[in-house]
DNA sequence: CGAATCACCTGATCGC
DNA sequence: TGCGATCAGGTGATTC
């Protein structure tokens, strides 16, 4: 589920599910051995413990209390939901009770996702390292890309990908930007023009913004912390489309591998 | 050092 | 219907 647009909207989900007034309980810990284990410390330091503020940096979510802060990630598969009693489910690692006694889930069948906890105004390793957030204009700016692409020999995708880079962009969103930049997803990445790159520094912005506004992206089970789906799917150009036609010329899109990963690109309007 | 590949897990889908 | 192969929104380790 989770890139960027699909963190935030679980974000401000669950922001608005909670309010301002919440507590944890508790936490109970079904299974710790997700990608990285969950501190068994989990539960005793955040039990009883206000929720402070929900925030979200790169595609962590962060729960925010005075002894410190849950920290998730959502591999691929991982979930946040409501649930009420009776719906437990296959691959549910973690319930967060509430003091007002609902019951928050994490499901994460793949178990690529994390939940960590970060010490109050204290690192994390997972946090390290992290490059700009693509919404602020401060920091992620075309001087910063074109910096991190010169002489580089990767393709551009794997580049806005790497989320030392710039955050967020994963297989979806980055597919999206390049066809509007109309840069092709294989194109050596310091071999792109600093106008072009300009270009695709907008484009990524505006996709992720266009994303957020529509409640994210939903494919197979990813939806809303109140259990909506997002609609951003319908307006994919590219991703998931190999074979059909392009939007913009009508020839058939092309499929292959870039970057590790499976991509859809125009070889008539990107180049 | 950078770039490519693999590994981690489960589930859905597709072709036979 | 059943079964194996393939693919999937991410990231970190390993290899070349």
């Amino acid at each position: 589920m989770p890139e960027l647009p699909e963190v935030e909207t679980v974000r401000a989900g669950l922001e608005r599910l909670i309010g301002t007034e919440a507590r944890i309980a508790r936490i109970e810990l079904m299974r710790p051995d997700l990608r990285v284990r969950i501190p068994p410390s989990l539960g005793r330091r955040l039990a009883g413990q206000p929720i402070t503020g929900i925030r979200r940096r790169a595609k962590f979510l962060l729960i925010d209390t005075p002894a410190g802060s849950l920290l998730c990630h959502f591999g691929m598969t991982g979930t946040w939901r409501l649930a009420p009693p009776g719906d437990e489910r296959p691959h549910d690692h973690c319930y967060l009770h509430l003091a007002d006694h609902r019951r928050l889930a994490f499901r994460d069948p793949r178990r690529f996702g994390m939940l960590g906890l970060v010490e109050p105004h204290g690192r994390h390793p997972s946090l390290d390292g992290l490059g700009p957030e693509p919404l602020d204009a401060q920091q992620f700016t075309l001087e910063h890309l074109a910096q991190r692409c010169r002489r580089r020999k990767a393709p551009i995708k794997a580049v806005i990908m790497d989320q030392a880079v710039v955050v967020g962009v994963g297989n979806i969103y980055a597919q999206e930007a390049l066809f509007r930049a109309g840069i092709r997803p294989q194109r050596p990445a310091g071999a792109i023009t600093r106008a072009r790159l300009a270009r695709l520094v907008d484009e990524i912005r505006l996709v992720l913004a266009e994303a957020i506004v529509a409640g994210g992206s939903t494919i197979s089970d990813f939806r809303q912390a109140g259990g909506d789906s997002g609609y951003f799917q319908h307006r994919f150009r590219v991703y998931g489309r190999a074979g059909e036609a392009c939007v913009a010329c009508g020839a058939r899109l092309t499929g292959g591998v870039v970057g590790g990963r499976g991509t859809t690109w125009c070889r008539t309007c990107q180049r």
